[in-house]
RNA sequence: GGGUCGUUAGCUCAGUCGGUAGAGCACCGGGCUUUUAACCCGUUGGUCCUGGGUUCGAGCCCCAGACGGCCCA
């Protein structure tokens, strides 16, 4: 800290110090009774004679935001959770110690209760005239700048509090992000889905091609791994017998930081019995054009200067067509893994000898599809290789039934109809694990306790993930993860590592 | 991991060609009893991200590093 922060906390301290030695200087006594908005909307129509006939009392507190000091008569904008309220204070009313306690003691970012009768200013602005004014909480460092907020990323990011003081936006987005998941909630709960909870801490990673984190349990002496998704859990459930679950909770994936990834993140995982990928590409349908009518109250959303469009059916394109529109080859040409493989090469791109086409195929829908996929658009049919957990296509055995769904090129959900076939998940299973010891570190692990719970009949099921944090980004129109994650992970400062 | 842009007062930001480091807000002192990002007067406040180098002289040029943003892998 500087010399000049330093001696404006040391102001601050010195400020407590006096207020203390009269007083306790932490009270917790002070019960406030209205919130400003409430006031407002209660008493912002009548006007200044009125209100002032009226002789409303009031009882505000938070946090003091703004400060004009006139002499002998101040006004001081408090900040509570439901917005801001203003008031007044005069020496004549308050007397000369309390009044000067203010005027010497107290500073922007303390907090404050105040006691009062309802006024309106000469300008019309609802008051609470102050008979009695509270000291509640002195703060001790000085608030970023009253007008422009904070503004730098870093700072927001790792000091968040003050970042949801001084900026509303940032706590909109977060207010936002509590009404999805409780709109999520609300609606599987209809649907008479249960909502459970599954492990974090696998002995087996499984569930996605992804990098696990690794953590050591003393007492059993052995490695777990932070989850990396639930789905393996939660078809063991349905087995069970919960024929319709849903677990909204962290996932774990041990990947680099960027704009739309964060090591932890949230996804809503839910399975249906009876189902197959389709029904829920219309439950999702519907999903999302209750989630933001209820958030937003419409159905398009405007992200990055584009209007995204929830009303209309979303189209449903298989894979193979997406990829031959967007490189121009034939349908032979698309499903000739040769042909791909060059197209790749073309492309400048590395290409892994174990790569057969399944794999060829996704990768150049990620180079060349994805980001191109701005309207809301089902993405079906994706190839057996890259979808180990997914029920095989009855059209195209290289095929499965299984669909993502991208908005503004990102991937929003993935589904599928759950392959329920023990012998085949063994397969499967078994040439992940091949992959996994060719080198591949995403590649899955050969999960024996499922295929044993698959063994006892899985009934044909369906099941979906889908990214809170990114359904978040849209409906706040936020282009980084961080913006919606209240404490983003980032690199330690003053880490010397690389 | 690579490329690129950024880091200057507590906050938001200027800083010309390499020549004594600035503004607004906040803070401190003074004035002001209905202000509105209050206003007026006067102060204070700096590891110019860090470490090297070039130069008579570096916030500015060069090298390395840290952290952050963006793009790519």
């Amino acid at each position: 800290m500087s010399d000049e922060a330093r001696a404006e906390t040391e102001q601050r301290r010195r400020k407590l110090e006096a207020w203390r030695t009269a007083r306790d200087a932490y009270p917790n006594d002070f019960r406030r009774e209205d919130l400003a908005a409430d006031l407002l909307l209660a008493h912002g129509e009548p006007g200044k004679e009125e209100l002032a006939s009226a002789g409303v009392r009031a009882t505000v507190a938070g946090r003091v935001m703004l400060r004009r000091v006139m002499g002998k008569a101040s006004f001081i904008t408090l900040e509570d959770p439901s917005g801001r309220i203003q008031c007044y204070l005069r020496r004549d009313d308050l007397g000369d110690e309390a009044y000067g306690d203010f005027r010497n003691l107290w500073d922007i970012g303390d907090i404050a209760g105040v006691r009062g009768i309802l006024m309106k200013t000469n300008t019309g602005e609802l008051t609470v005239h102050a008979e009695e004014i509270r000291l509640l909480v002195k703060s001790l460092r000085p608030l970023p700048e009253k007008h422009h907020g904070l503004a730098d990323q870093e700072i927001r990011y790792r000091q968040r509090h003050l970042d949801l003081i001084v900026n509303a936006p940032s706590r909109e987005v977060f207010r936002m992000r509590a009404r999805l998941v409780t709109c999520l909630r609300r609606f599987f709960d209809e649907r008479g889905f249960l909502e459970v909870e599954t492990p974090m801490m696998h002995p087996i990673p499984g569930g996605a091609a992804a990098r696990p984190f690794v953590t050591h349990h003393n007492a059993l002496d052995m490695d777990l791994y932070l989850r990396v998704a639930p789905e393996l859990f939660l078809k063991r459930l349905v087995v069970g017998g919960f024929e319709r679950v849903y677990e909204i909770n962290r996932c774990f994936r041990n990947e680099g930081l960027s704009p739309r990834h964060n090591p932890e993140f949230t996804t809503v995982e839910f399975y249906q019995a009876f189902v197959d990928y389709r029904d829920l590409m219309d439950l999702t349908e519907e999903m999302l054009r209750s989630v933001l009518t209820e958030t937003l109250g419409r159905t398009t959303i405007d992200f990055g200067g584009e209007e995204i469009d929830f009303a209309a059916a979303i189209p449903r394109r298989t894979m193979t067509e997406l990829i031959a529109e967007a490189t121009g080859l034939g349908e032979e040409e698309v499903a000739d893994a040769d042909r791909l493989r060059q197209l790749l090469r073309g492309m400048n791109m590395a290409v892994e000898p174990a790569w057969g086409w399944g794999r060829l195929l996704m990768e150049i829908f990620e180079a060349r599809v994805e980001e191109t996929l701005v309207q809301p658009v089902f993405v079906t049919q994706y190839p057996a290789e890259v979808s180990p957990l997914a029920r095989g296509s009855a059209e195209d055995e290289r095929l499965t039934d299984r669909f993502e769904l991208f908005v503004a090129g990102r991937e929003i959900a993935n589904g599928f109809s759950e392959l329920n076939d023990p012998d085949e998940q063994a397969e499967r299973f078994a040439r992940q694990a091949e992959l996994k010891s060719a080198g591949d570190l995403e590649a899955m692990h050969y999960d024996e306790d499922f295929i044993a719970a698959l063994e006892h009949g899985m009934p044909p099921t369906a099941g979906e993930g889908i990214g809170v944090d990114r359904l978040a980004m849209l409906l706040t129109g936020s282009t980084t993860i961080r913006d919606v994650v209240l404490f983003p992970q980032l690199r330690p400062r003053g880490s010397t590592s690389t």
